[in-house]
RNA sequence: CGGGGCGUGGCUCAGUCCGGCUAGAGCGCACGGUUCGGGUCCGUGAGGUCGGCGGUUCAAAUCCGCCCGCCCCGACCA
């Protein structure tokens, strides 16, 4: 039925974006504007997303931790370029139980602040140090326009802020942060990144220099998918976080800070969906396969019953549920789940109780090609080989979709007509004059300067001045 | 905040220009039956302060005024 059709990615990217969110129940809006609610199973996804990035800072040794949700307005003051930078999105609570309150509360847009007061309490010797804490909780930033999952007023996220003794392993550890981003997005979400440096007008407000995880979503626009900053001694400047070192000399930390939210489902959803709907990493998917039971009357409903409780039991080491709704077909199923991403499908028919087999559909291969037919007898084995498959298959085409859409223009000209539709990874001067004319004529943004860098140098793309490093440069969300 | 659009059952909308019986349809929802290997079909039913307030009128979803809210497009951002 044509209403129950969702608008093709091709002719409203937009609204294909907005009715999956809605339709596959990830989240709904809340009344209050520019919330959301995250629905169970939008929340299912996060917690996998949670866990599979928990895993990886309790292994580089952080631990997690709880900060308050209320920070007094002086705190964000305290260093210059990050009160400039929050400022205008801050909500600020000016009345507590009837009574004005003698210092306005921010409701934290982040925690640099008030985890700079606390550190400057804790740390005093270079044996406290370097002091590793990550926080999983929301924050609210009064944004203008909004969007499920993208940019909503209050996002969920993990922030993770660690002190170190000296410069360098301020940056190891931000570097090594990026790296765990990266490592997350390809491994676990399949989705390929491009780590960089952020131009100093993207930089994160008061820190020395900040690092992204670029992503290409399906309409060809960049999304900073995960950011890591090295904060330097500026927050530690601002609060006074000082420790002794070895030979009793007082000395600055330098701190850092780095965020993942909830922005990584809508990267997800705009890497991999298709005009059917969702198509979720194996990794992360909530559901990794689902079960359709297929009969016609009750004897064959009975004996299919019988046969999945072996095919159930095969399937406990995944993520498995059993769809008996009762009063929908299968088609119905079939196109449902499809819609909600869920990686593969098990039909088990009459046909197949008489054969002792079962049909396996992947998501991301849809119609005949992607469907077949194997035996009961060892799909435990199967079913784990296909989703490691679709896994692989996912992250393959997504990064070959990135790279045919990262174009080298030779002049500006040609720059211009490729940001309209892409990526230019170009030589970039570096000046802040030639990235805000770029933005002026294209819209494109520096998205990083790449880490992996060609070497030797070029000209500037716009200003043909002498260039030591190339930029990513596109359109962004 | 500037420009454009819209508020009518849960959703999408018709009706508004040109006021007039009990405010409609499709989808969804509930119940019964029928179907079931790619979005079944039939029947029955529940569900509405027509965004709010005020005005004009014998009579307002419809005309007038004010207000509120939402969406889209532009300046900030994980």
């Amino acid at each position: 039925m044509a209403d129950q059709r969702l608008p093709s990615r091709q002719e409203n990217f937009a609204e294909w974006y907005n009715q999956i969110v809605l339709r596959a129940e990830l989240a709904d809006y809340a009344p209050v504007r520019g919330c959301m609610v995250v629905r169970p199973y939008g929340w299912a996804l996060w917690e996998n997303i949670q866990s599979a990035l928990d895993r990886r800072f309790k292994a580089t040794g952080h631990v997690n931790a709880a900060f308050p949700l209320f920070i007094p307005m002086s705190f964000l003051e305290r260093e210059k370029a990050h009160v400039e930078g929050f400022s205008p999105e801050l909500a600020v609570v000016t009345v507590g139980g009837g009574e004005e309150l003698q210092e306005p509360l921010v409701v934290r847009p982040t925690s640099e602040t008030i985890i700079g007061h606390m550190y400057a309490k804790w740390i005093k010797s270079y044996r406290d140090l370097p002091v590793l804490i990550n926080l999983w909780n929301s924050v609210v930033r009064w944004e203008l326009r909004t969007k499920l999952f993208l940019r909503t007023t209050e996002f969920y996220w993990q922030e993770g802020h660690t002190a170190h003794a000296t410069a360098e392993e301020a940056e190891a550890e931000t570097r090594q942060m990026l790296d765990i981003y990266a490592d997350f997005a390809i491994k676990e979400a399949a989705v390929p990144v491009v780590r960089g440096r952020k131009s100093e007008s993207e930089r994160f407000a008061g820190a020395q220099r900040s690092y992204t995880i670029e992503a290409m979503m399906g309409d060809k626009r960049a999304l900073q998918a995960g950011t890591s900053h090295n904060l330097g001694d500026n927050f530690a400047r601002a609060f006074e976080i000082r420790y002794l070192d070895q030979e009793n000399s007082l000395q600055y930390c330098c701190t850092t800070s780095w965020g993942l939210s909830t922005r990584f489902v809508g990267a997800i959803i705009m890497v991999h969906g298709d005009d059917k709907g969702l198509i979720l990493p194996p990794r992360l998917a909530p559901h990794q396969i689902v079960i359709v039971p297929i009969f016609r009357n009750e004897t064959e409903r009975v004996e299919v019953e019988q046969a999945l409780k072996g095919i159930e039991a095969q399937m406990s080491e995944f993520r498995c549920r059993v769809d008996w709704r009762e009063g929908l077909t299968p088609g119905y199923k079939f196109n449902d789940w499809e819609m909600r991403g869920v990686p593969l499908r098990i039909e088990v028919g009459p046909k197949d109780v008489a054969d002792n087999t079962v049909a396996l559909s992947r998501r991301d291969e849809p119609g005949r090609s992607g469907k077949q037919i194997v035996s009961q007898e060892g799909l435990a084995k199967a079913v784990g080989d296909l989703l490691d498959e679709i896994q692989e298959s996912l992250y393959q085409r997504a990064l070959a979709f990135q790279e045919a859409n990262t174009h080298d223009p030779k002049d500006y000209d040609a720059f211009k007509e490729v940001v309209k539709d892409g990526w230019a990874h170009s030589w970039w001067c570096g000046e802040g004059e030639c990235e805000a004319a770029i933005k002026e004529d294209t819209k494109a943004t520096v998205r990083c300067i790449p880490l992996e860098q060609p070497g030797g140098k070029g000209q500037c793309i716009r200003c043909a001045k002498s260039a030591e490093e190339r930029a990513m440069f596109g359109r962004a969300y």
